[in-house]
DNA sequence: GTGAAAGCGCTAACAG
DNA sequence: CTGTTAGCGCTTTCAC
């Protein structure tokens, strides 16, 4: 791969001419840019980035730690922040980290070898302090769906509890009186959040909680599938079930239709997300929405200010709004 | 962020010895070892992959060329390179680019300017001769998802061909006599080449095509919705359907269901990829499996020998296979 | 075992 | 406008 040098030699000119008509920037005679440019593209010559990187100290790429790219929850996640990054003529650079504080943190570190000076990190098992100190070492660092008080400001997060309420309240509003949960089997914060939010609101119509009418599996469809045989053979009555994420719900209306039941008139369904698929399940989900797109633009832009020094004190708290669709409905005569 | 000088400086060593121990390679006394491990994590050295890469000439990342993230197959295709990466303790850049010449040329760019030693690009629209230069001087450089005979040993596609003919034997077997492509309105080959070989298939059971019953859309779930609007409005007679790839055949799925057409006893529909939505929709998608992470995997294991210099001359043709489930039925008698 | 020194490809003063 | 030069942080001979 040939160099600068290479093009300065065969144009006759110093490195430092060809480093300027490259970042075409200072003052180079019209003649000798054209001729520096077309000697570039005769060799077919590229910067190396990573030169440019040391020097400039500055790597020009925005990273990103995610668990995993197939879930679309996440991809969505990631392609929020990659048009950030177009926007800015920047790269992606992914590092995906297990849900496990090692693996999370591994993944991080990555990183910072990379001397990315942003970065948006979906973090759920690394501890709070350890964060913190790695927050201070890193300005551009944005964490992405997740709350600490310390540093509120570079947290970029969606009220949980607030939807684990919606979902209760538009659910008695249909007059469900035994609701089951299907939870995410993961010891993460999200889905005890939300069935706090959404246990919290029973008692308003009278109605307690049921450990027995909890679920805990695999947030993805296979695992709603699993979830829902499990709510089913414990043969307990239920006429509706608020359930983790989109991709569990699908799982489960899959069971149950299999089943014999119909959803939503034997048994009404709510998610959490609005993936884009959700619009498209049959039948059509009814679902909170988390807006995770536009977080992680949000979250993106943040780094890049962060990085660059400037700071707010702005929180970014996002609300889910109830999507209402086809899963939900007037709850069938209790049984 | 301190350096390897630091580190160096407060152990009381050279540079050299802190490289050894970082990359844990020559012979260095237990003692030296241990104490500069000590000196760097207490004050927190990590080592700069950018000035590695530049004196090592190697980056160690896999960079992938993709349009984009949220398209399921994609995301998939990411997420296979990226377990080889992971394997192989490398890190994935991501560069998307539209689906147009220019764009995808600059995305392969930016991965050459990070001097990426191995790569796994997806190109549909630059042009052969184009990827021919490029893949010969970059030795690690793998197409995904297209086939140039020049460099075949360096492409992993799939017979989108032989899964037109198979689309269509399938429809056939099931008497279906008149049958509508929904097509991507992309212009690339794949569509292009599933519909010649379903095309070519008609004859056989004495049936013949009408470009009155393909529609053009955007290749998404939106795309397969318009689409299937768009051959309903023309008021022709067909009972089944070939759709480009599932994201557009649950779109079109959407949209009859919601006109009334019972899917599949009034119109069938088979789709292509099998993407991991597919087995959830509902009725159960009938397609062709695309095993697109599969074929990831094997491309980023080629690019990886590719970049030792390690050649085979194997070729890596993948044939769909059909998946069979609920979406596809005995024809409805002829309207 | 360990250190000195050269240099990877590039940018950014500083001269001229 | 253009060239010289000093590093950026690291690996890698080559001595000792």
């Amino acid at each position: 791969m040939s160099t600068i040098k290479d093009v300065a030699r065969a144009a006759r000119v110093s490195i430092a001419t060809v480093s300027r008509v490259v970042n075409n920037d200072a003052k180079v005679s019209d003649k000798t840019r054209a001729s520096v440019l077309k000697v570039m593209a005769d060799i077919g010559y590229t910067p190396n980035a990573n030169a440019r990187a040391l020097v400039t100290q500055k790597s020009s790429t925005i990273g990103v730690v995610i668990p995993d790219l197939t879930d679309p929850f996440f991809a969505s996640l990631a392609n929020g922040v990659d048009q950030v990054a177009r926007q800015h003529h920047m790269q992606l650079l992914l590092s995906t980290g297990q849900i496990s504080a090692e693996s999370e943190l591994q993944a991080i570190n990555v990183l910072i070898e990379r001397r990315c000076d942003v970065m948006v990190v979906h973090s759920k098992k690394i501890k709070a302090e350890v964060l913190l100190k790695l927050a201070e070492k890193i300005p551009g660092l944005v964490l992405i769906d997740r709350y600490i008080a310390a540093i509120a400001h570079r947290c970029v997060w969606l009220d949980n509890e607030e939807g684990g309420r919606i979902a209760a309240r538009h659910l008695m509003s249909l007059s469900h009186q035994h609701i089951a949960y299907i939870s995410s089997k993961y010891e993460i914060d999200d889905p005890l959040t939300r069935l706090k939010g959404f246990t919290e609101q029973l008692p308003q119509q009278h109605l307690t909680s049921s450990p027995d009418l909890i679920a805990y599996e695999e947030p993805n469809l296979r695992g709603g599938e699993i979830a829902a045989q499990k709510l089913l053979a414990k043969g307990l009555p239920f006429t509706a079930i608020f359930v983790y994420n989109d991709a569990m719900a699908i799982g489960a209306i899959s069971t149950l239709e299999d089943n014999g039941f119909k959803v939503p008139s034997d048994i009404s369904i709510i998610g959490f997300d609005d993936v884009l698929f959700s619009r498209y399940s049959r039948p059509k989900l009814t679902t909170l929405r988390y807006p995770i797109e536009q977080m992680a633009k949000k979250a993106a832009l943040l780094a890049l200010q962060l990085s660059k020094g400037e700071v707010s004190d702005e929180e970014h708290k996002y609300i889910p709004n109830l999507v209402k669709r086809e899963s939900t409905a007037i709850a069938a005569t209790t049984k």
